[in-house]
DNA sequence: TGTATGGATATTTTT
DNA sequence: TATCCATACA
C-alpha cells in the first residue's frame, strides 16, 4: 500500500503528472493541498528529483507553513531543501541577492501600505497635489495597479499624454518611485516588480534561477496578478539538457474563488492558462470532502448565478447534514446576540468546543459588536485582521529605530524617530534638514550628520548630534563580534529611553504598549532561535514586513474566531456563521453602485461561495432589519445571496425573543461582565487588550427610536426648542433646533457671542436657564 | 515646540 | 462612531 493509493482518480492523475504544465482545477474543499504536497512527494521519490529544484509557492505564510509541515511528514529526506515560500518571500530572497545590479542597495527596506501613505503625503505635499481632493490612497492604487500590470512611471507618464489626471498621476508616481529608491526601499508591489526586471534585465540571474527551480508549484492561481505571471513564465521557462522548453509548472486555482481582483489579481491568468501554456493538461478536483450536500448545494446554486465560469460541478459523498440555516433577525445587536448565545449554548452541552466555530462578515468593522457580546460572555474568542500587531505605533516605532540602523538611507524610518521619545526637534527643523539634503543630493541621516554645517541649524545642532551619535552607537555595537540581534533591541530600548518613557507615564495603555514591545522583543529571540540562516537584522525586519494577521492563527488554542470572509480563504470549520447577509453589507453597496455592477456582484457571490464552503457540518447565514454603520441606523434588505439559496435547503428561523427586549437592563449586563472577567488571563495579549479596550467604551444599547422621537422621547432633555441655555464655554444662548443623531441629540444652538453652534446633548452639559 | 481642540472625514476586502 | 488632521493656543 503506497501514500498514492489514498487518493482519487483525479487527484491521483495530477500527482503522476511529472512533466510539462499542468492546470488542476481545484474546487473547494478537493484535496488540493494533499494533492500538491504528494505530488512534491512522488517527484522526488519516483521521479528523482532533487528537492532543491522544487519551488512551491502560496500566497500567505501561513499556507506555506502547513504546505512544509505536510511535505516534511511525506518526504523523509531532504525536504528542506524544497523551498516552500509565498510570492514576497520568494522575491524578497531572490533580490537580497542580485539586487544590486538593478541599482538599489542589498540592505533595502521593505515599506508597508502605512509607510506608503506617509512617502506618498510628502509626495503630494512636494507636488502640491491637494490630498483633500485626490487623496493619497486613491494615487497609491492607482500606482499599485500599474506595478501589477509591469508598468514603468515612465510608460505610465507616457500613456498619460496630455489627460490632465492621468499625468498627474504620472508626476506622483514618478517621483514616489524616486523617494523609494532615494530610501534603499522597496513597496509590495515593487517586490514583485522589481524581481522581473530584474530576470528580464539580467540573464545570469534568470538562468540561474530557472536552473534552479525546475518544478515549480503554485497554489491559489486564481488570484495571481500579471506580475506574479510573468515571473512565474519567466521562471519555468528554463531549456532542459535536450534544449526543450519544459515548463514544469503546476498550477492549483478555482476560478470561482477569486476575491481578489481589487488588488490586481488577473482572472484571465486561470481562464487562459492554456493558451500560455501551450501542451497545459487540465485537470478537474470535482469531489468535496469537506462540507455536507445541503451545504455544498447551496453553494453550487449560488455559484450558478455567476456568468463566465469554467465549467464544473462539485459533489460529495458525505451526508445530508442539516439544512442551512437564516435568520432574520431585527436588530445586528440582536443578531450578535443570538449567535453567540447560541455557540455557548453549544458548547456547554458538550456538543461542540469553541475552536468549532468562525463567525465571519463582509467588514471588519462588524466584528465590533460580537466582540462585545463575547466578552459579556466570557466566551474565548480571537480576531483576525483589525488591528495587526506591527501596525500598531509602539511597534512601529521600534522597527523604525532598527530600519534606522539597517538602512540608514530609509529616511521615512529615521523621520518618524527623530523625535521619539520626544528630544526637542520639531517640525520646522524636520523641514530645515530635508531642504538641506534635498539641496546636497543626500539622505536625511546623512544631512543630520552634517547638522552644524547646515546654516540657521546651528543652534538645534546640539539636539541632533546626540541622535546621530545616538545611532551610530548602535550601528558599531551591532557590527562587533558576538552581539547578538536580542542584545540590540534590548539596547534600543534601553539607549532612547522608549521603555523608560512609557514605564514613567504608568497608565493602562502604557502598561499594553509594554507588552507588545515584550512580544515584540520575544519574536526577535524567536526568529533567532529559528532563523534557516544566519539570523541577520535585515532578515528580521523582512519576516516581520511580510507577515499577515492570519498566519498567526494559531491551531490548537479553543475559541471562536471571528474574521472577514477574504480571510476565512483556505480554512475550514465545523460551524460557521456568515452574518450580515443584507443589501448594502455584502454585497456591498460599493458593488452595487459601481460602474460595472456585473462584475462587482460576481465577485462578491465568489466571495459568498468561499464563505459557504468554509462549512463542514452547518452553516448559519444571517440578516439584521436595522443595523448601527458609523453612527447611523441603516435598515437592509436581505442580500440577493439568500434569495439565490433554494427554499427547500434552508431552514429559516424566526428570530429568538431577543435577550434584551427593552434597552435598560444592558447596564446591568456592562457592569457584571467587567466584574467577573476571569477569562482575561486565559487569552493571549492581544486578546485581552482588545477586550478591555471595548468593555471600557462599551455603552448601552439604545434601540434606534428612528422615525417618530420627537414628542414622548424629548423629555429626556430638560430643555427643548426655544429655551435658553448655558454652555461652559459659549455661556448663554437660544435653543434653536434639536434632532437625533445616533444615540444622542444633536441640538443647534445660537449663541449672541459665538454664533450658532451644533452640540452633542451628552457632551454639551447645556443647562436650562429660568428666566 | 508641544498640546488641545474641534472639525472633517471615512469606512471593502490585504500580501 | 472613531480616527485623523489642521489650527489655535500655551
Amino acid at each position: 500500500m503506497s501514500i498514492y493509493d489514498t487518493l482519487n482518480p483525479e487527484q491521483k492523475r495530477a500527482v503522476l503528472h511529472d512533466k510539462g504544465p499542468l492546470l488542476i482545477l481545484a474546487g473547494a474543499g478537493s484535496g488540493k493541498t494533499r494533492v500538491l504536497t504528494h505530488r512534491i512527494a512522488y517527484l522526488i521519490e519516483e521521479i528523482g528529483v532533487n528537492p532543491w529544484n522544487i519551488l512551491a509557492i502560496t500566497f500567505t505564510n501561513k499556507a506555506a507553513r502547513e504546505m512544509r509541515e505536510r511535505v516534511d511528514k511525506l518526504v523523509g529526506y531532504g525536504s528542506e531543501n524544497i523551498w516552500v515560500s509565498t510570492f514576497h518571500s520568494t522575491c524578497v530572497r531572490i533580490l537580497r541577492r542580485y539586487i544590486d545590479t538593478i541599482g538599489y542597495s542589498r540592505s533595502f527596506t521593505i515599506y508597508d501600505s502605512d509607510d506608503q501613505k506617509t512617502l506618498m503625503r510628502e509626495v503630494c505635499k512636494y507636488l502640491n497635489i491637494d490630498t483633500k481632493k485626490t487623496n493619497e490612497r486613491s494615487i497609491l492604487s492607482v500606482i499599485s495597479k500599474a506595478k501589477d500590470e509591469l508598468i514603468t512611471p515612465e510608460e505610465f507618464e507616457r500613456t498619460a499624454g496630455g489627460d490632465y489626471n492621468q499625468s498627474r498621476y504620472a508626476k506622483a508616481y514618478i517621483e514616489y518611485q524616486r523617494r523609494l529608491k532615494a530610501s534603499n526601499a522597496l513597496d509590495f508591489d515593487d517586490l514583485i516588480m522589481k524581481t522581473v526586471e530584474l530576470f528580464q534585465t539580467n540573464k545570469e540571474a534568470l538562468t540561474y534561477f530557472q536552473n534552479r527551480f525546475r518544478y515549480i508549484m503554485v497554489d491559489e492561481y486564481q488570484d495571481t496578478n500579471t506580475a506574479q505571471f510573468h515571473l512565474i513564465h519567466l521562471l519555468s521557462s528554463g531549456i532542459n539538457e535536450y534544449g526543450d522548453r519544459e515548463f514544469n509548472l503546476c498550477v492549483v486555482g478555482d476560478d470561482d474563488q477569486s476575491i481578489y481582483k481589487f488588488r490586481g489579481a488577473n482572472i484571465y491568468n486561470i481562464l487562459n492558462f492554456e493558451k500560455a501554456f501551450p501542451n497545459a493538461q487540465v485537470i478537474k478536483l470535482e469531489q468535496n470532502y469537506r462540507s455536507t450536500k445541503n451545504i455544498l448545494n447551496a453553494a453550487n446554486e449560488v455559484i450558478a448565478n455567476n456568468q463566465g465560469r469554467k465549467d464544473k460541478a462539485l459533489w460529495t459523498d458525505n451526508e445530508e447534514g442539516e439544512p442551512v440555516h437564516f435568520t432574520h433577525f431585527n436588530t445586528d445587536f440582536e443578531e450578535a446576540d443570538n449567535i453567540t448565545a447560541e455557540i455557548q449554548r453549544m458548547v456547554e452541552s458538550g456538543e461542540a468546543n469553541y475552536h468549532d466555530f468562525a463567525i465571519l462578515y463582509r467588514t471588519n468593522a462588524q466584528s465590533r459588536l460580537f466582540e462585545e457580546k463575547l466578552v459579556m460572555r466570557n466566551i474565548p474568542y480571537r480576531i483576525i485582521g483589525s488591528v495587526n500587531f506591527y501596525a500598531r505605533k509602539e511597534i512601529k516605532d521600534i522597527l523604525a529605530y532598527l530600519k534606522t540602523i539597517n538602512n540608514g538611507l530609509d529616511n521615512l524610518s529615521v523621520k518618524r524617530i527623530i523625535n521619539v521619545p520626544r528630544r526637542g526637534i520639531g517640525l520646522v527643523t524636520i523641514d530645515k534638514v530635508t531642504t538641506y539634503a534635498l539641496q546636497e543630493n543626500i539622505s536625511f541621516y546623512e544631512a543630520l550628520t552634517r547638522a552644524n554645517h547646515i546654516p540657521g541649524l546651528e543652534r538645534m545642532a546640539s539636539k541632533i548630534t546626540p541622535f546621530v551619535s545616538l545611532i551610530e552607537g548602535l550601528k558599531s555595537r551591532l557590527n562587533q563580534e558576538g552581539y547578538s540581534l536580542s542584545e540590540l533591541i534590548d539596547d534600543v530600548l534601553d539607549a532612547t529611553g522608549y521603555l523608560r518613557e512609557l514605564e514613567e507615564e504608568n497608565s493602562e495603555e502604557a502598561m499594553d504598549r509594554i507588552a507588545n514591545i515584550d512580544e515584540l522583543v520575544n519574536k526577535l529571540v524567536t526568529y533567532e532561535e529559528n532563523a534557516p540562516e544566519e539570523p541577520t537584522l535585515a532578515g528580521f525586519l523582512e519576516e516581520v514586513a511580510l507577515v499577515s494577521d492570519i498566519d498567526n492563527l494559531e491551531e490548537g488554542a479553543d475559541n471562536i474566531v471571528l474574521m472577514t470572509l477574504h480571510s476565512a480563504k483556505g480554512l475550514e470549520f465545523p460551524y460557521v456563521y456568515m452574518c450580515g447577509m443584507e443589501e448594502g453589507i455584502f454585497p456591498g453597496y460599493m458593488s452595487i453602485y459601481a460602474e460595472n455592477p456585473v462584475e462587482e456582484i460576481e465577485e462578491e457571490r465568489r466571495l459568498c461561495y468561499v464563505g459557504i464552503t468554509r462549512a463542514m457540518k452547518c452553516l448559519s447565514l444571517s440578516a439584521a432589519k436595522q443595523r448601527m454603520l458609523r453612527g447611523e441606523t441603516q435598515f437592509n434588505r436581505p442580500s440577493r445571496f439568500i434569495q439565490e439559496i433554494p427554499r427547500y435547503l434552508l431552514k429559516v428561523t424566526a428570530p429568538g425573543p431577543g435577550r434584551f427586549p427593552s434597552s435598560n437592563q444592558n447596564s446591568n449586563f456592562t457592569t457584571t461582565a467587567r466584574e467577573n472577567n476571569p477569562m482575561n488571563t486565559n487569552f493571549d495579549k492581544q486578546n485581552s487588550w482588545s477586550a478591555k479596550k471595548t468593555t471600557d467604551s462599551y455603552k448601552p444599547y439604545l434601540l434606534p427610536k428612528a422615525k417618530h422621537f420627537e414628542g414622548s422621547n424629548m423629555g429626556s432633555l430638560d430643555y427643548g426648542v426655544g429655551d435658553s441655555v448655558k454652555h461652559i464655554k459659549f455661556g448663554v444662548g437660544i435653543v434653536t433646533n434639536i434632532t437625533k443623531g445616533g444615540k444622542d441629540y444633536e441640538v443647534t444652538v445660537d449663541f449672541p457671542k459665538f454664533g450658532v453652534k451644533k452640540l452633542l446633548s451628552t457632551f454639551a452639559n447645556l443647562v436650562k436657564i429660568n428666566e
